[in-house]
RNA sequence: GGUCGGUUGGCCGAGUGGUUAGGUACCAGUCUGCAAAACUGUGUACAGCGGUUCGAAUCCGCUACCGACCUCCA
């Protein structure tokens, strides 16, 4: 803990030291999901990887206030479209109350992330409930003359601020560019530029989430709920906030511009953005028909996949990549961190059973220690990390085959050590061994294979199979001992 | 087309101007009645071509390929 924890800013891509503003004090904004579907494995990724960075840094000693909006305005599928939202139009064709839709996926999205065991955080403001805030700085950027009203519309003056600001800052784009290659889409005439956006749009009478302003019954823009909630929780200047890669151009630009335009100055210190998810190697995308839910993820039942993983597994399996480089799923990388946890766990029941010697010869625990918060402080370098717990499960193996020693010191700052590192701030929760399924229930299960040992004294090996088969397919794993047997509910 | 990023061993995935990443798979060995687990050993990995350097997979240039964003998406 003596080095501090530099992260990659976005804005400046360049790794940087973090201080807070307000040391002790945190605050962090995170993109949350549109509710109007289930939600896929790149919500996963998002997810987990800041709620490492928020346990980390809570970790840390950090007073952290983390805030993940729920977006439930119902914003347009895309600026051709003139009447339909998403939410809006699931709502129309379930025949239900857009709010039933939100509520629905809300409640699917945390129970996703309940099992992903990620932390809720401080604040989950909504953006439907946020309207009259989202109003009043809509009005603050057209009296400082970043915005305009056009036909109950009211839309982002990108040039008035590129005049005094820079537009494209974040994502290294330039006006210019953007000009000679926007598309023209039908819908734009109210724009002075096609490349302004919309911070509050006229809803149409199909559009069934709408509310009254002074320039229209109308809904706010898309960008708009998170420039306004993460001032209004976390104050006009804020630590760290993160999202998807894909959020970087346009939506955190438009946030960036529209808290420029409307306090004067930038509001975030610190943009994290986690990189993508591919499946089999392609982009998944929702055109490509290839998103996995998690549901389906957990169940195994997306056609892509050949078996249900467990929540636990996924949440190892991204932390096995570094947050800013693409991660490809595929059955064959799920299977192996599958395999790889479960050395994890292994490893450690065998630290914790495992006969203390008189000076510990197999690892040092406190450079794996200082290698672990080397790690970590490296803007999250959650591989690496699992690197050194790796060798340091090859050492508990050797080290259980007697071959070298661990103290009794040692074993037990090592596996509090590896405890607080998985449970506390990787949130990989370590399967429990079969303790919890009840005393008589274990004496059965020793008494069958106390029998198989006998039935293996005597060379009755047909009985002493049998029993093992039998027991394994009920869902145990045993294993034979030197000195008699181990096993496990899988 | 514009902007940016990437190409590492069967697969996943780190990193670095000179030293074994790690996981998983495969093969062989130890152990075992047989397995499983564990341990041990083996793999001529850094897209191609040039350049800089005592030395490059790591820096530079070119080529090829892939991807992201530019349109809703984590």
């Amino acid at each position: 803990m003596e080095k501090s924890l530099v992260i990659y800013n976005t804005l400046t891509r360049l790794k940087e030291k973090f201080e807070p503003i307000n040391s002790p004090n945190v605050g962090m904004y995170v993109c949350g999901p549109t509710v109007y579907g289930d939600a896929h494995v790149g919500h996963a990724r998002s997810a987990i990887n800041f709620d490492l960075l928020y346990r980390y840094l809570v970790h840390l000693g950090y007073k952290v206030r983390y805030i993940r909006n729920i977006t439930d305005v119902g914003h347009l599928e895309n600026d051709a479209d003139e009447g339909e939202d998403k939410i809006g139009k699931k709502a129309r064709v379930e025949q239900l109350e857009p709010m039933e839709i939100a509520q629905y996926f809300t409640n699917r999205y945390h129970s996703n992330m309940d099992q992903l065991n990620v932390k809720r955080p401080s604040i989950e403001p909504h953006a439907s409930g946020h309207i009259p805030e989202q109003l009043e700085m809509i009005q603050t950027l057209i009296e400082n003359g970043f915005a305009y009203e056009s036909n109950g519309s009211v839309y982002f003056d990108v040039e008035a601020y590129n005049a005094k600001y820079n537009y494209g800052k974040l994502s290294g784009r330039k006006l210019e560019d953007l000009m000679a290659n926007t598309r023209e889409l039908d819908g734009q005439s109210e724009k002075r530029n096609p490349f302004d956006f919309a911070l509050w749009k006229k809803a149409s009478p199909y559009h069934i989430m709408q509310w009254n302003s002074a320039y229209s019954k109308g809904f706010p823009g898309w960008h708009l709920e998170c420039s306004v909630m993460s001032t209004k929780y976390l104050g006009e200047k804020f630590d760290i906030h993160g999202g998807g890669l894909d959020l970087m151009f346009p939506h955190h630009e438009c946030e960036i511009a529209q808290s420029v335009g409307t306090h004067g100055h930038e509001s975030v210190k610190y943009w994290m953005h986690n990189n993508l998810i591919t499946i089999n190697g392609q982009k998944m995308g929702k055109s490509l028909g290839n998103f996995i839910t998690l549901d389906e993820l957990f169940s195994g039942s997306h056609a892509l996949l050949e078996k249900a993983y467990n929540p636990r597994v996924v949440r190892f399996f991204i932390l096995q990549a570094h947050y800013r480089n693409p991660l490809d799923f595929s059955n064959e990388s799920l299977i192996a961190a599958e395999k790889a946890l479960a050395r994890i766990s292994e490893a450690m029941e065998q630290l914790k059973k495992m006969n203390p010697s008189a000076t510990t010869t197999a690892l040092n625990v406190d450079d794996f220690v200082n290698n672990c918060y080397a790690a970590l402080n490296d803007d999250l370098n959650t591989p690496i990390l699992l690197s050194y717990v790796f060798e340091t499960v090859k050492s508990i193996n050797i080290a259980a085959t007697g071959k070298e020693g661990i103290s009794q010191t040692d074993i037990q700052k090592l596996s509090q050590f590896i405890d607080m590192l998985l449970n506390e701030i990787l949130g990989i929760e370590m399967e429990q061994i079969s303790e919890s399924s009840g005393e008589v229930f274990n004496q059965v299960v020793d008494l069958l294979l106390n029998l198989r040992i006998d039935a293996k004294k005597n060379k009755d090996f047909a009985t002493a199979d049998r029993i093992r088969v039998e027991l394994s397919n009920m869902g145990f794993t045993i294993k034979d001992t030197k000195d008699g047997f181990e096993w496990k509910r899988n």
